[in-house]
DNA sequence: AAAACATATCACCAAATGGTTATATGTCAA
DNA sequence: TTGACATATAACCATTTGGTGATATGTTTT
């Protein structure tokens, strides 16, 4: 269970691999190692400021992380926030190899009695 | 390489996950299994209208269903769109079980007299 | 020093998002 | 039927998001 500040940091991941363009800033990084701001935005059409308030999210979520050389930022991926995505998806991985679990747990899990009635007390 | 109708699908994926509600919507699927909307909403401090439509972007997304019975409308994880986001973080798994594999890759990919230079060639 | 380059930030805008209060629809209970 | 219940949808609003052009800052080149 993570602790009330990872809660927050979690959800600026989430938000940041939200958005495609970024998640392809992150591909590249991930493919092209450490990379100056400029080539980061090749990808995809858009202006140099919205590239770099692309960056600015992903340097928020902790996902990159920036080195300065001259006059290049140059970024590199920090793939560690994934990690909790990752921890996050896995609860679902059952569900996959699977599908019809979930019925089996939740004929397991509910009340027979409540089954296909009204809820006794919603509020 | 996804095609590009996945490609769309997938973003829809990705948005529907990235709000909290959405995310604790799904886990509470996960654990109990099938159950009415209301009950999905108990969670969070929220009105019914806003409930019913982090439903509509769950059900838009793939990862719910619905059956209805009687006048309950009986919600039920179906985690397959997961697998695609599941996927993409896999990439990343490398990076976190050894996190300089990124600047190896950099000094292996790139051209060494580009290195601490400026790009031949932004654009 | 001046010009060019790389990047961030500012001010602004349109569209999307998430929430709210009605209200409509369908079902069950009296 | 009439009323309560479960849910969705409509209409509306505030905030956030993602984009843009202008500009500031720092660095390299000339």
């Amino acid at each position: 269970m993570a602790t009330p500040s990872t809660e927050r940091k979690s959800r600026r991941v989430f938000r940041a691999i939200a958005d495609p363009a970024r998640r392809k800033i992150l591909d590249r990084l991930a493919t092209q190692g450490e990379s100056p701001a400029l080539e980061l935005g090749e990808g995809f059409r858009s202006s140099q400021p919205a590239l770099s308030k692309h960056l600015k999210v992903l340097r928020d979520a902790g996902l990159v992380r920036v080195r300065r050389e001259g006059r290049l930022h140059l970024y590199a991926l920090d793939a560690g926030p994934l990690r909790e995505v990752a921890e996050w998806i896995d609860l679902y991985q059952r569900f996959w190899s699977g599908r019809l679990d979930a019925l089996g747990q939740y004929l397991d899990s509910r009340n027979p009695d409540e089954k296909g009635k009204s809820p006794k007390e919603t509020r």
